[in-house]
DNA sequence: TGCCAGGCCGGGT
DNA sequence: ACCCGGCATGGC
């Protein structure tokens, strides 16, 4: 792939869908818990169960903290998974807890390589959550990919079907310039074109703002 | 009405 | 190193 490919990719979508302004939540506390709640789950079933903690006045550190996993899972039953779920929020917010006491700020001090390797390590965090909560919640220069990125890449041939999370993610590490503003935007935009156009069951290539028959010529294939 | 949605884990090969 | 079944609600 050419070092312009991605840029133009970026250019091209920002240009015509503009600024997506995620991650859409009122503070990274609630970043981290959407993140865990997304998990192979559509974004409408999230926000009920968001919506149903911020009721209670349960979103923040120290209240989520202290409820018990069976409560929790009943809030956040709207977002499917509930148990897996609750018991996936109930390890991160132990480890939230116990290494930084809850505070974002603190949390953030920390740098990014083995932050993400930290967040690895708590059962029920994997890549793309960790990744995730290290973009949107505490502004680190990580790049996301998630089913759309995947789709969105394979319909333009700009990876192979067998390529893996961490192939995906070097594509734009390594070409694109390590700003976290552009991993940002550059990620909300292939989920916007994910969901407008290139949806499993009713893609609408022949409108696609990539063009129909993949953004670029085949010399530009991975 | 079935299919799908901003994954991850654990057990098996 | 992969592959697969399980986990669950709500919208179209």
């Amino acid at each position: 792939m050419r070092q312009t490919t991605l840029s133009k990719i970026y250019r091209k979508l920002f240009d015509y869908f503009g600024a997506q302004g995620w991650w859409p939540a009122d503070s990274p506390f609630e970043v981290m818990v959407g993140a865990i709640l997304t998990q192979n789950t559509n974004w409408q079933n999230v926000e009920k169960a968001i919506l149903a903690l911020k009721k209670k006045g349960l979103l923040e550190p120290e209240k989520l903290y202290k409820l018990p996993q069976k409560k929790l899972a009943r809030f956040i039953r709207p977002a499917g998974y509930f148990n897996i779920k609750a018991g996936r929020l109930r390890e991160f917010l132990n480890f939230f807890h116990q290494s930084f006491k809850g505070d974002i700020a603190r949390m953030k001090k920390v740098p990014l390589s083995r932050l993400r390797s930290e967040l690895l390590k708590v059962k029920g965090i994997g890549k793309e959550t960790a990744d995730s909560i290290l973009l949107y919640a505490l502004d680190k220069p990580i790049f996301v990919v998630d089913a759309y990125t995947k789709r969105v890449l394979l319909r333009h041939r700009l990876i192979s079907p067998d390529a893996s999370y961490d192939d995906i993610q070097k594509l734009f590490l390594e070409h694109l310039p390590r700003d976290r503003k552009l991993f940002n935007e550059f990620h909300a935009l292939l989920v916007r074109l994910g969901k407008d156009y290139c949806l499993k069951n009713n893609p609408r290539c022949d409108v696609c703002p990539l063009g129909q028959d993949g953004f670029l010529s085949k010399t530009t294939r991975v």
